[in-house]
RNA sequence: GCGGGCGUAACUCAAUGGUAGAGUAUCAGUUUUCCAAACUGAAUGUUGAGGGUUCGAAUCCCUUCGCCCGCUCCA
């Protein structure tokens, strides 16, 4: 696949491209439209990905939304209330507006390396000296209409004598390093101009003017936050609750790369988690333990995963004076031994609601009828405000990726040295049946312990049948799946009705009789 | 976006500018039956794509696409 320097022996980190080529061989993941030579940052699922990636998705539906943190009490004591929702991939074009995410991501920006700001490009404009003529002075840099422009010209004036002002763009990036940015005190902070077109741009309907002009999502979240009102107006819901989302996103990343782990088109799970500011700090911390759990009660178990708090200068706009930002990263083997982030836990305050209210002049507010102040009548007065919220933001795709990284186990003194410790909740195929020989009668006694477990479990993933070739390849085959138990009817089993349980991780069997199968299997399952 | 590396069958890899091949995997059959056994046979390629040089290109040149690595980017 490549020449890139194998990893050290005994170093413990797994090889992508040996991962990498048996999701291939095994029909987890494809490259997308791999025949016409693939597109840059997108992956299709094969049949076994695509179960196990419903597996993973099905398994936050019902840990989140469902049957939220397996039952456990909130910090307040009661149960966790959660909803569900489904929002559209399209959404109005003032929703990103209003997130932020349209200023400054259509048009090329450069930013400053001191003051770490960011700046439309053809928005900068210079002070150089009036005469024209180059000179090895500073110039300054501002933007109009800001507090820059008088103080940079004050600057110019005091180092250049009279000065003129030209656009940025109208100086070549080789002359920027005598510039000095709008907020700066060095030259030369400015970064050479880049096209930040993070989001897709697609038109509604079909003349596709730029009047219709809209974009994919780039997260999922925002469409939680537009629809608040109305989950609280038509259900039941009481703050606090969450609302959970899951779909695709889209983000025209400027480097694709780490196979799915940084693509242009990727499945997020988001919760939006609305409680009162005053709560906000509780909530945090109880939802960074329960994901983290989450994650490993599914096998990413161990020093692979971590909880990772933002420092205060990464803290995105929205977070500032929260409770904090976390990443749960996963060490990944292209990571390694650093790690990627899996899911982000983040107070954002009540940044969303607010904005989208100020946008849509629709007011974002909840009234809770258990707070404000005591009434004689033993009822409280109500409080309306603007809940903040808790987001457990993950990537489906980094889900499935990190779990099988973490599956991945390589044991050459096995037949099969390759093989996939996938959790029996996730693995695409939950077991197999197999006749030791393809005669006696074995045949008909499997074909029916298939039937029975396909009929109990068929819809949590498949079942396989197989009666060909030698068992010891079959099991390889499986091995290779991740299916964590094969089912061998054998020339005992007409006569003493057991058959064996093969163990994928150990290898090992066990005789069971053939009429425990089905809740042996149940039991493995969860279910 | 910049620099480097690499693209041959599903996978791992061969093939001096001169008939594109092997092993594995897949499929069918025989035999065997508890860990990728053996035998027989079958199928599989616009050599990533597109141009060029040449009597002749997997091989040399150009363009492009994709993958990997390092920068950059990742609100």
């Amino acid at each position: 696949m490549s020449e890139a320097p194998s990893q050290p022996p005994n170093s413990g980190v797994k090889s992508m491209d040996a991962i990498m080529a048996l999701c291939k061989r095994r029909g987890f993941i494809y490259q997308a439209s791999e025949i016409y030579g693939g597109i840059n940052g997108f992956w299709d699922y094969g049949p076994l990905g695509a179960q196990m990636k419903k597996n993973l998705r099905d398994a936050w539906w019902e840990d989140i939304i469902m049957l939220p943190c397996g039952g456990a009490k909130g910090p307040d004591g009661e149960p966790v209330s959660i909803v569900p929702l489904e929002t559209c991939i399209i959404q109005h074009p003032k929703v990103w507006e209003a997130s932020g995410h349209l200023s400054g991501f259509s048009d090329p920006m450069v930013d400053c390396r001191e003051t770490k700001a960011r700046y439309r490009y053809d928005h900068v404009q210079v002070f150089v000296p009036a005469g024209g003529a180059p000179t090895e002075k500073p110039s300054f840099a501002y933007i109009s209409d800001t507090p820059s422009e008088a103080k940079q010209r004050k600057k110019a004036e005091k180092t250049l004598g009279a000065v003129k002002s030209v656009l940025l763009m109208e100086i070549p990036t080789d002359q920027w390093s005598r510039i000095v940015a709008p907020d700066a005190e060095k030259v030369g902070t400015l970064t050479e101009p880049k096209q930040f077109n993070l989001m897709f741009k697609t038109y509604v309907g079909a003349t596709a003017s730029e009047d219709d002009v809209a974009y994919l999502r780039p997260e999922t979240a925002q469409g939680i936050f537009v629809q608040f009102k109305n989950v609280v107006d038509t259900t039941r819901v009481k703050v606090p609750f969450g609302i959970g989302n899951i779909g695709k996103s889209f983000r025209n990343e400027v480097t694709p790369r780490n196979f799915t782990f940084r693509s242009r088109e990727f499945e997020q799970m988001e919760l939006e988690f609305f409680c009162h500011a005053d709560q906000a700090r509780e909530w945090y911390a109880f939802w960074k333990k329960q994901r983290m759990e989450w994650w490993r009660s599914l096998g990413l178990a161990g020093d692979n995963l971590r909880l990772r708090d933002h420092q205060t200068d990464e803290l995105a706009h929205y977070a500032k004076a929260g409770a904090g930002v976390c990443d749960i990263e996963y060490r990944f083997p292209f990571t390694a031994p650093g790690f990627g982030e899996l899911e982000g836990v983040a107070h954002r305050g009540n940044f969303d609601l607010t904005q989208h209210e100020k946008h849509s002049r629709i007011k974002m507010q909840f009234h809770d009828k258990d707070r404000g102040e005591l009434l004689p009548n033993g009822q409280r007065k109500g409080e309306w405000y603007t809940p903040d919220c808790i987001e457990p933001a993950a990537g489906l795709d980094r889900g499935v990726l990190a779990l099988i990284c973490e599956a991945y186990t390589v044991d050459p003194a096995r037949p099969s040295p390759e093989f996939m410790k996938f959790h029996p909740r996730i693995a695409p195929i939950k077991a197999a049946v197999y006749p030791l020989r393809n005669k006696d009668g074995l045949p008909e006694i499997a074909e029916k312990l298939h039937a029975d477990l396909q009929k109990k479990y068929g819809r949590l993933g498949a079942i396989e049948y197989e009666a060909k070739q030698n068992i010891g390849k079959r099991y390889a085959r499986m091995d290779e799946a991740g299916c964590p138990f094969c089912f061998t009817i054998d020339a005992d089993t007409p006569t003493a009705g057991t058959v064996t349980v093969r163990d994928r991780d150990t290898g090992n069997q066990e005789r069971i009789g053939i009429d425990k199968v089905v809740a042996f299997l149940g039991e493995k399952l969860g279910v």
